[in-house]
DNA sequence: TGTTTCATGTAAGACGTTACATGATTGG
DNA sequence: CCAATCATGTAACGTCTTACATGAAACA
């Protein structure tokens, strides 16, 4: 349920309308809290039905401009302080980890090859968007996305390491006793 | 859509019933992809109907031992050598993070730490579950879940380390200059 | 006989994705 | 005048969660 928090988070320091969120959704949220433009409009309409947001302002095209209520950013509040609910996390990776013996020996080392060349190359990608930061701009977005763009840079490491290390044991596995795969 | 994966890969070296299955869902696949009794049934019953499995045994109370069919076993490899489809990952923690600044000072470094600390203390969890670990059991579960949970420690520490980081970079920014929140 | 475990299912609702539909305004 | 951009919405469908419902079999 944190798609309104985002919502109303991006809304603290000014407002907007739902075609200018979308954009944040798509440019700053892209990696940490992806959204479509359908449920970005449905979400606002609810808000404001629920007294968080407010429209305070029309301009051409039917454009609706949102304003974070003070009960909105008391939520915001008790929803950031809220140490609680860690979400189940998925991973289909971790997935086909579990049952990568149901492919032939060859096909093992290929996938976890394949996973760290991927996070390598998710490491690339976002050290050049680091490297490309425009550090003159102040805004919360950029200082605190920096720090959310570490965490990515750590995470990809991270899981590139593991791969070659799991690439490396598989393949051990394999020489030293024969064939255990179904 | 990877329920219906794990579930045919929980089929490949036995029958099972949904109880059973149940049962492998939330030990060896709860931190990895879990789901719901509800979800179970409802993706067995689609599966038998799609041909992916089949019913091989009845036993007392209703119960039903499904079994794999090689559609299903063909369906399972073609999964697990497709290396594309990466899900779209969301982090509430990383959200929270954007907005931290929205919290007064005290308790965005109370936050990260929170953060630190349970990271931790999951770190310290996984390292209990990895050292009671029956190493005799010799099943594909068991070893392949060994990698898993390599992954869990990496990541947990990887965790800790970050939120640490973040809290002193963030206490820096405090006292390098007046205060920035809104 | 009564409690625990085994065993399967349905229903309602939240959340997310994809696709479709519509139209005003701006700028070249 | 035409294209791109701005701007909002709806509908269908799939997945996941929570809660409810039912009952047989095992065991003490």
């Amino acid at each position: 349920m944190s798609l309104r928090h985002a919502l109303l988070g991006l809304l603290v320091d000014r407002t907007a309308s739902g075609y200018d969120l979308m954009k944040l959704f798509d440019t700053s949220l892209a990696h940490v809290w992806p959204a479509t433009q359908s449920q970005v409009y449905g979400e606002l309409t609810r808000l404001a039905d629920a007294g968080l947001l407010e429209v305070v302002g029309q301009g051409p095209r039917g454009r609706k401009d949102y304003a974070l209520t003070d009960t909105g950013l008391t939520e915001l509040r008790r929803w950031l302080a809220d140490p609680s609910a860690e979400q189940p996390r998925r991973s289909d990776t971790l997935l086909r980890v579990f049952f990568i013996d149901v492919l032939p020996p060859e096909q093992r080392l290929e996938y976890l090859k394949h996973l760290a060349d991927q996070a390598a190359g998710r490491h690339a990608d976002l050290r050049k968007v680091r490297d490309t930061l425009d550090w003159a701009e102040e805004g919360r977005l950029t200082a605190n996305g920096a720090i959310a763009l570490e965490f990515g840079l750590r995470f990809t490491a991270m899981q590139e390491e593991w791969a070659r290390w799991a690439a490396q044991l598989i393949a051990s596995r394999e020489g030293g006793t024969g064939a255990e795969g179904s």
